[in-house]
DNA sequence: TCAGTAAGGGTCGCGTCGACCACAAGGGGG
DNA sequence: CCCCCTTGTGGTCGACGCGACCCTTACTGA
């Protein structure tokens, strides 16, 4: 029954950042690292993040350090993990909680090159800071996961779009081809998305039609997974 | 692009513990709660915790947290969602990772109603301290979800037990009946507990083959969730 | 005008699962 | 001792989801 009190711990917040840029001609997986400049790992390439500020909840931590590092907005935020092991930094006692974020393309590529920051695709992320290979394998296994059951794919999407451009997104993500005509089916019938009136001109085929993403309530804290508590 | 240094954080650990007990003749859902005696909340009910330790990884931090305050060894430990609120404490900044545990029901029993503790069904457990009403709201929430893909339940059973026992704690967490023909179906078929050659004698009706759960590997980290990353 | 390609709709078959039925195997009350 | 009750265990059938595959539609560019 012996109680210490608090120990000193830094609790930093860093993000995985999904979007989808073109690679070889093909949509690929892409995340943001940001090169260190200061020890431990001074020069490695490293998840954005930074410690969480006074007074501030953890998600507003994630939004905010990630414009600080990289200028993005992303359009979905969610708690992935929160990694503690004791001799996880060399300089004292840090607990990462670690966010996973969408970022529309438009937006990826507004900050594309600054900032110190580089877009690399997700199978070239490795060799990272602290535990950070580890962080991004999780984060990519459970994206991959997460399109089987909920609809997170239109946030890496601009407003609207067409379902092609969504199987692709999902492909991206998947890493494998999917049947457009199953595909079709499955997505209309989730009601994730909703069709509005116009189609895409300019193509060289038949012009496809515009979809919009249904939003599904409001979604924060921990019932931001699902519809929220049963009961 | 301020960056502030880490600000003065207390990380704590606590804890949602279910196991199975008798209540209105039928088998519920229970947690222990531990009745504080310090403020902030002093003298109300709260879920077992405490600091983390220097050099301590987190979920060590939160095997140990729930030995000390309730003597219980639990078969089955993941970690659930990181508060961080800043409210959510009167006393100072204060981030709980939580993690959220299966007891055996013998081991349950064994340390009913001492060190302070008391057994709480599920449905009864609100007015907690903190924000721990939404933890166990979202603890229950996930337990629920997860029983329907993975076969977590058998850590609420002993080493043996009968299919109609493992039916029964599934509908004690899923809170209706399921068809017992069906439900021995798709456990056998999920690989997830084998047969042995006993049978359990002394009961009233035909005497049920005992089964005994399959470990399905090593299983700590972010991936303690499924079977590991999918690349 | 025609070829080529992507959009979008239809059908079929397989695997999963729930509802329901049938039989097995023990104890207890007559 | 027999019948009945209860639970264990296995079987069948139909609904549903989903992938494989084919077809038509509709547009562009040669």
């Amino acid at each position: 029954m012996v109680q210490g009190g608090p120990v000193a711990v830094s609790v930093a917040v860093s993000t995985v950042i999904f979007t989808l840029l073109e690679h070889d001609g093909a949509l690929r997986l892409h995340l943001p690292l940001v090169r260190r400049t200061r020890d431990p790992f001074d020069g490695a390439w490293a998840l954005p993040g930074g410690w969480i500020g006074e007074g501030e909840d953890l998600s507003l931590a994630a939004r905010r350090t990630l414009a600080e590092t990289t200028g993005l907005r992303p359009s979905y935020v969610e708690q992935l993990y929160t990694f503690g092991r004791a001799d996880r930094s060399p300089t004292g006692r840090v607990v990462s909680v670690i966010y996973s974020a969408l970022v529309r393309s438009p937006e990826a590529a507004r900050v594309a090159e600054v900032h110190n920051v580089r877009w690399v695709p997700v199978d070239k992320a490795c060799g990272l800071a602290f535990d950070h290979d580890d962080v991004v394998a999780y984060a990519l296994f459970r994206l991959r996961a997460k399109v089987g059951y909920a609809q997170v794919a239109v946030h890496l999407l601009g407003e609207c779009f067409t379902l092609g451009q969504l199987r692709e997104v999902h492909e991206a993500v998947l890493g494998r081809e999917l049947d457009p005509a199953n595909f079709r089916r499955r997505v209309v019938a989730s009601g994730a998305v909703e069709a509005t009136d116009e189609h895409l001109t300019g193509g060289r085929h038949r012009p496809p039609r515009l979809y919009r993403a249904v939003v599904p309530e409001g979604a924060a804290g921990p019932f931001e997974t699902t519809e929220g508590p049963a009961a």
